[in-house]
DNA sequence: GCGGATGCTTGACCCAGATCAAAGCTCCGA
DNA sequence: TCGGAGCTTTGATCTGGGTCAAGCATCCGC
């Protein structure tokens, strides 16, 4: 299928397109919504405050809010919660990733109608994007998952949590980049020292923190006996799961798309 | 060219393997670099501190990080500096969008090296994606976007600032919406009540702050002239330009992908 | 090894925002 | 119209992180 050709389920194209208009199409397919989108399986209906799916819920259809006002809510397990965005008209609520489940809740601000384009999107990802449209794809949810990340941890409350997320953050990119290399993958074991490459000041300004601040949790962390630093840029995570408690109101490094 | 294709220019594949291998290829693709990938035009080389790339440069190039860290910094009109985030080796430092310009500076944290592969990419969001896919990469960059915009305000050190910016986000979504269903735009000659769908905790709970603070924050705001509150959940924004200076540290809303 | 520059840490103080508590609204059903 | 539940606002108090200032490492050139 064609961005031009439209499929005989089509609704009427006034329906839809006006709510899908909120995005910039380009100027080929600015005259109508590509036709495998025309295919509405259904429409939902909320009230306000009802919820919309919750977490572990399956994502794998593509989902667009028509109208009313959607809020992404991460519950947290010593009850706080943490509302990483509002979905507003025209948004989207569900990219349609296979396999794809909710890392947060979705509840209704207001009343609200959704469509849902079941099938299709499904069958293109898979079929259709090749290797490096699925790549570039891929790239763009990876950045969308590292802001979305850094919103969750600017957003806890205290910098000792900030300061956790961030010491765990950076294990896992040197993690990351140590397993391509082909070296043996240590595990928890072997205490390593890791390397903290940017100043304090960088930190600080990741973390919406002062310099100060960082240094003092820090010390704090050391007190604690969850980390040692045997310089100001080496540290080593003696107790790694002391420092996921405090990071613990963290999505996962690799949470769906909110 | 399909991914299975090799250009002739490629270079041994082991080099940028092993970063793009950080990225998750599908199983078609795993087996090697997209071919318009192997293509590489130019290796660059910096030092620590280094600038990559300032406000406004073009961004219109595919750009990997070999080696080295990297970091996004917004630096403010009085002086503040804010961090949107580190990029580390396998990281993709730009997308390749025609026409993007960055909307902050990239510096170099340590040594880094950056492979730019030039032409392939450019060609190929404009000639292959049909609108379809070019519809869901965009979705996927607004996603980002979202997420990134969602971090500044949460990165704003005082809370009148993340509720002016909330404020503009909501008239924003609200004109978006307006503005879809064709009613004549006005301008802020006519200031018109703008409806908050959503309770004083949930607010709270996305800037980050307690509810109590929220209502403080509108107090002051309409204490100082700034805005009108006929009603909880009505507001009048008055005095624009004077929110917008109170929000003036954030990224434009469709600001480019960090 | 010395000395200066830079960046990191520590201390003292203060204020803004969290917390606790109570009073006022708004809405909705009776 | 009344009453009550839920939400919002306001007040009083307290604590933690920002600010200012000084001392302390670390690095690097000489």
């Amino acid at each position: 299928m064609t961005p031009d050709e439209t499929c005989g389920e089509c609704r009427p194209p006034s329906a839809p397109r006006g709510v899908l208009g909120r995005l910039t199409f380009a100027p080929q397919c600015s005259e109508g919504v590509p036709a495998p989108l025309c295919r509405i399986t259904a429409e939902l209906a909320y009230e306000a405050e009802d919820c919309v799916a919750r977490l572990g819920d399956r994502r794998d259809r593509l989902v667009v809010l028509q109208s009313g006002i959607l809020r992404l809510v991460r519950s947290q397990a010593d009850g706080r919660r943490y509302i990483a965005g509002f979905l507003y008209p025209g948004d989207l609520v569900s990219f349609g990733e296979r396999q794809a489940t909710w890392s947060l809740d979705v509840e209704a601000v207001t009343a609200a109608n959704l469509s849902v384009f079941e099938p299709c999107h499904a069958r293109l990802l898979d079929g259709r994007l090749d290797g490096l449209h699925r790549w570039l794809f891929e790239l763009a949810c990876r950045e969308a998952r590292r802001a979305e990340r850094h919103a969750a941890i600017l957003a806890m409350p205290t910098p000792i949590e900030r300061l956790a997320a961030f010491l765990l953050d950076l294990e896992e990119a040197k993690g990351t980049v140590a397993a391509e290399r082909g070296q043996t993958a240590r595990l928890a074991t072997a205490v390593e020292a890791l390397e903290i490459p940017m100043r304090r000041a960088d930190i600080a300004d990741y973390l919406a923190l002062t310099i100060e601040t960082v240094s003092r949790c820090f010390r704090r962390l050391v007190e604690a006996g969850v980390i040692r630093l045997p310089h100001p840029k080496r540290v080593l995570l003696l107790n790694r799961s002391a420092l996921e408690l405090h990071a613990g109101q963290l999505p996962p490094p690799c949470a769906d798309i909110a």
